[in-house]
DNA sequence: ATGGTCTTGTTCGTATACTGACTATCAGCG
DNA sequence: CGCTGATAGTCAGTATACGAACAAGACCAT
């Protein structure tokens, strides 16, 4: 053991590590619950959102749920390639792409959401009721704090 | 607004969501604070986990620090590029690559260590002092309990 | 010693994620 | 009308991440 800075360093207290496990931990839960639909957290967010706004986008999508444009950019690929997703050129711009649901898109959706939030229950299930409020309470703040940080910019409540 | 259960599911209610905008907003820092040395969370991971125990193998190292093998085999592909690790095969075992840093890898690791930690510092920053260890807490739990769920859970402290 | 089995590491395919460069288009202005 | 700058989207390059398949080596039982 040199006397250097380096061995203070324990990995287990840096948050940075924590939030990418956390991350990861979260990614594989929804994945189990939502197994049968084979969905990622990204597409269900994109399918979501289209649900909500129909006709919007893919810059105004991409900055809703805090994309950056060129990922958004394959993640409807994918769903348009399902089937999932329609994107249709603006009339009044020809640069703009509107994006909307096809009714097989809205139907996944909608099955989806029951196994997606047993999903989100799983992730905060270890922490004792109470605490778990003040978690997600915890997480805006530092998010909506830090929103700037990210390539891409979050808008309203995200 | 058809009355159907998608209608009442809001994103930015979900815990999901805000860990994945987290854990973008952590990385962004993390690359901004050590922008001179271009390095990654995941490679500093790697070389801090190595520098503390050298000698260690592939496998040890991504259970250490929650990594997929597979995952791990392409970030120390990147590293050893760079210099800055060595892989040498175990003269016991020819399958097993036994890692450690060189003195360039041991250099760049003291020298990223004041950033990073400024990097740690600025994620929890927007919290008020008092609650930072609790959010800290609350991560170790969520991320101790629900360790089994990764892919690559983590042995011991993580 | 040999056959079956487990372990280590790599490789391939898929899916986020971001940077920088690029094309096409639009809007404003003289 | 033509020039300029801004905007929407794409594409190439790099770097996590994971599952599945694979090769090589080690190990164990007979």
């Amino acid at each position: 053991m040199k006397n250097n800075p380096v061995n203070e360093i324990r990995l287990d207290e840096l948050p940075g590590h924590y939030i990418r496990r956390l991350q990861q931990i979260a990614v594989a839960i929804f994945m189990q619950e939502t197994i049968e639909f084979g969905i990622t957290p990204v597409q269900f967010a994109a399918l979501q959102t289209v649900a909500d706004q129909p006709g919007l986008d893919q810059r105004t999508l991409a900055r809703t749920i805090g994309f950056d444009t060129s990922t958004i950019a394959g993640v409807i690929d994918r769903l348009e390639a399902r089937g999932l997703m329609n994107r249709r050129p603006a009339p009044a711009d020809r640069r703009v792409r509107l994006l909307s649901l096809s009714d097989q898109g809205q139907r996944l959706l909608n099955d989806v959401v029951p196994p997606m939030l047993r999903a989100q229950q799983r992730m905060l299930a270890p922490l004792p009721r109470a605490e778990r409020d003040e978690f997600i309470r915890m997480l805006h703040v530092l998010v909506t704090a830090n929103n700037e940080f990210s390539r891409a910019p979050s808008d309203g409540g995200a």
